[in-house]
DNA sequence: ACTCATGGGTCTACAGTGTAGACGTATACA
DNA sequence: TGTATACGTCTACACTGTAGACCCATGAGT
């Protein structure tokens, strides 16, 4: 029950907030809640429990309180519809790993079984069966959306987007022109900057579609 | 040239396949090639570029070769059609990771720079544009189902989809049913086990849906 | 034939990592 | 008073990536 556990992985949030994820060492955590590293071992198992701890804790600013209406939280707005739903729970992804591009890539690498993932998962079936999906589509469709929400974020938050300042020219400087058709054909539109927000916005309204034609085929 | 630096990588390889990822230290990758540690930095500058140069070596064996027709690549049979091409590829990349499981997260952590990368986005590009998508929007498509691909095979090589042997019972376990309406609600397909490989099926029919939709919207 | 560059390899050493194990101490409750 | 529990310390071990200096075989050039 204490709170030395949730003080300890916002330490460690701290740190990998201002010097990345690998700054953040036992020992380094340890100064930092002034202490010695081995006391942290009597609030957290492993190094490995602690990732798991501080994504958990990122997870729980994620959804709105246990309280009634906490308000700020995902369902704000009088009665948003089911793709409003599913829009918030996407931006608010998508901010937690802009704020804590560390983060990202540890989605991927727990399984989502702490309470506050399951909710987020429930949220999604709910907003699915709403959007009128045949139920025994809806696990698949849910694992569909969150991992390209969660690739979405990861591959952004690590740079697989945007590799270096000169992409594109770069990239296709690599090989003879005539071996990458595909590149020249759509050339011009690789030459502008890419807003990332705006894509995200057209995937999101691409999935809506794709949903609702799920929900429209019906049972089969 | 010297063909030192592939045995290195393939050495490399053959110790993630076996022990793991994290088993891959210089130590142990020296002794596997029967050398001093330092002598690897002869033949790669960093233990990062050395993960660079294992994704690499795998994306090489992804691809068709140089040759004008390797065969086994992903472009066998007589004259694929878009949509096969984009499944083979996509198949291609769950099978390496599905032979990798430690390379899946690997794919998302460094831009797709090397050649054989440009290659297979330059694959995704054509066939985009034989499916009719506006040039426009096919940089965008690209890489929503580029993420969703490689999502997919991140979270299946690291459990994400499957939170040990136990998972539906185990995660609506932790919370009280009166809080989970979605689980409860689509409850019974929660039960039962997933089948990976028909589910992918389905959700590439759905992308394929998808941009089929894409292109039939034409310019807006 | 003598020199020199180059590619490949060795040894040593350093600063940093996670963590097992034994030991201490202060508070809270019987 | 005794004892359990929570919290923290110290030491030590096996491991990590890698900087720096040194060595040696080969082949090219003069």
């Amino acid at each position: 029950m204490s709170g030395r556990r949730e003080e300890i992985l916002d330490a460690a949030l701290a740190i990998a907030d201002e010097r990345g994820l690998e700054a953040v060492s036992m020992r380094a955590l340890a100064e930092r809640v002034g202490v010695t590293p081995m006391a942290l071992y009597r609030h957290v198992k492993d190094k490995a429990a602690l990732l798991d701890g501080m994504v958990g804790r990122l997870l729980s600013a994620l959804l709105p309180t246990d309280g009634a209406d906490g308000g700020d939280g995902v369902l704000s707005g009088e009665e948003p519809t089911w793709d409003q739903r599913l829009d918030a729970l996407a931006h608010a992804c998508r901010a937690v790993t802009q704020r804590h591009p560390w983060a990202a890539h540890l989605l991927f690498s727990r399984p989502a079984v702490t309470p506050d993932a399951v909710r987020a998962v429930d949220i999604i079936y709910l907003a699915l069966v709403e959007a009128g999906v045949p139920e025994s589509e809806v696990p698949r469709l849910e694992r569909l959306i969150s991992t390209f929400v969660i690739g979405f974020a990861a591959s952004e938050a690590s740079g697989r987007f945007t590799p270096g300042a000169l992409d594109p020219r770069g990239r296709r400087g690599q090989l003879p022109a005539g071996e990458l058709p595909g590149h020249s054909r759509v050339g011009r539109w690789l030459d502008l900057p890419v807003d990332l927000t705006a894509e995200f916005e057209a995937d999101l309204a691409d999935i809506r579609r794709m949903v609702v034609g799920a929900a429209a085929r019906g049972g089969e």
